[in-house]
DNA sequence: GACTAGTGTCGAACCGGTTCGATTCGAACC
DNA sequence: GGTTCGAATCGAACCGGTTCGACACTAGTC
């Protein structure tokens, strides 16, 4: 392959005013920088990555850690990772995929080793082992999903209080009186998952202070078993009218459960769900649902880090940022049916 | 960070020899080896990575090249990513993800700068793009999915013709008489989607042999369509007594559809579907199917690649690795009904 | 006409590893 | 007792970029 020496031959010039007229950071006469061009185009010159990451220490890659948990609905992941790559890309940036289970080690491997000039944290926990490694590490990182201490670090997440609070509400103007919310399972949360417990305290908060009766139930993350549950879930609460799920298992599994019970959203129940665009596409769920913006978040948390790593960010200090909730309306609530 | 001149420092030795002590590339004294290790723990060093790319032209990075379609099932696409991931890091490889549309750009960029020691190409077509690139490379390269010229390149894909026969075969055995089999959409397949007709046309020529009529339809890949389409295909069909999936968006459908129309399998209708494993639990799908092999293909492409980087490669022929089909027996299928 | 400022180019050093050839030393050999 | 060999170590060069300081030349200033 071409080396920048050669290029410089071809040119007739020296290897650094080759250097200085690709990179413009001094001033070249237009003749040579011309003649540059012409050598680059012809031996086909790309610059070979390693050299230019350790003379600059800019490897122009930055780490995904993305952790895959049995418990938790695989192909919702696929969102993030799409928004983060391919964002990732437009700012000149290419993605290390980072998939194994030790989280920490693989984060201080590629950190010390230089590899990367900064991380993304996908499915962060409450209580997360890899951000006190994070913090020591010489790249910044973004998260995405909020940890308990987020001090130092930059945070992009959904803004699940906001997100239980609007399920809640939302079904009360309509009239709703009794709402069954069926989260994650209960060791999701267990493991660190305090967006499930963040959503659902703010939605009994908002239901007592609306005087809604609500339901709180942790349903699987597997089909089998959250079908049947959510069947088991409409036959104890026989008056409830409103379904709020912050569980994407439960959400594809309730198109069956309705048919098979002979009922419908929105004439029989309303539902609201809390899932990402394209995973309505992909499973064709007919339920109105927060967005989780999962494409959304991966798009901040690149820009941010990007920001940071370029030394354009434009404040020092750390952020949070919680994306509030949007409601992509299909159309399946409506007043509560009338019982006599 | 500490470099490998600080380590030789505090070894008392020079950087050479350090080296030599770590890499074990020339004989060291006992006693060397041992100060060396001792300050590399104290200093916590780890080479630098482009630095060692640099000098060796290894750069342990491999990239992978996906590619999402529109008309595609996404989620199945994770388990390949996963599979590729895994393997690749227990090789001691990490993996950069390349996931832009312009699949020939990205491999060009990323292999003239150097970036990666060999590529695996997922979602390969029938008439890629991205194999002229490839084989003009110098890094090796190894394909998922079947390309019509796989010349110079090594090739791992589910041997797709076996599947339609072995699809076939099953249920005459049992006594099916009339089946329909539904696969992609037509466009996948004009896009390159081989794989497609070669699993019909076996399937086709099969059911021929075997003196069994055989409907063939192209599905579509998203939801409310495809399960409309499988309730037209039944009533249209209504004496086929089984029904062969080669679409993943079919058989996430058909559950509701088979519920809808009050029929159940196998006593009904026998299915086979061709999908893999975690699909099915994902979406917990009832039905026998045929692996896709997805985890295995991905691992497969792996450590082929990786033994050619190596140069440990036991032939220095290409390969193409056809996985048989192996039946994963969800208990669908069964002798046809009876009817008078 | 000497002084200054700016422009354009070059050589050398550096980033942090690896590797080749040379050197030293002690043991074994004839 | 000189020769040969292998083990252990070192210095220097190299991989392919970037960047600093020096220098030559031109143009403008007083």
């Amino acid at each position: 392959m071409a080396t920048i020496g050669d290029v410089a031959r071809i040119a007739g010039v020296s290897r650094s005013t080759a250097s200085y007229a690709l990179s413009g950071k001094r001033s070249i006469s237009a003749e040579v920088r011309e003649k540059v061009e012409q050598a680059v185009q012809q031996l086909r010159y790309t610059p070979n990555a390693g050299a230019k990451a350790l003379a600059t220490s800019q490897t122009k890659v930055i780490g995904l850690l993305a952790q895959f948990f049995e418990d938790e609905f695989a192909p919702a992941m696929l969102q993030y990772i799409l928004g983060v790559t391919n964002r990732a890309r437009d700012c000149g940036y290419d993605t290390l995929l980072l998939t194994e289970e030790d989280g920490v080690s693989a984060l201080t491997r590629i950190s010390a080793s230089r590899m990367v000039d900064g991380f993304i944290l996908l499915n962060v926990a409450e209580n997360d082992d890899r951000l006190d490694p994070l913090r020591r590490a010489p790249q910044p990182g973004s998260l995405v999903g909020l940890p308990g201490d987020p001090s130092e670090i930059d945070v992009f997440d959904l803004d699940f209080a906001a997100t239980g609070r609007l399920m809640v509400e939302t079904l009360a103007e309509l009239g709703h009186r009794e709402l069954v919310l069926v989260s994650q399972p209960e060791h999701v949360l267990q493991r660190g998952g305090a967006y499930v417990w963040r959503l659902a305290n703010a939605a009994r908060e908002q239901a007592a202070e609306l005087g809604v009766t609500l339901h709180h139930h942790f349903g699987s993350s597997t089909q089998p078993q959250i079908g049947r549950e959510l069947d088991d879930l409409l036959d104890a609460h026989p008056n409830a009218t409103g379904l709020l799920l912050n569980n994407e298992a439960a959400a594809a599994a309730l198109p069956s459960v309705l048919q098979s019970r002979g009922i419908s959203a929105p004439r029989d129940i309303s539902v609201i769900g809390r899932y990402s665009d394209d995973f309505a596409r992909t499973f064709s769920l007919p339920y109105t649902a927060i967005d989780s913006a999962a494409a959304e978040l991966g798009r901040r948390a690149v820009e941010h880090l990007v920001s940071r790593i370029e030394g354009t960010s434009d404040s020092e200090k750390t952020v949070v940022d919680l994306i509030a909730p949007q409601i992509d309306d299909r159309g399946s609530t409506a007043v509560p049916p009338t019982r006599h």
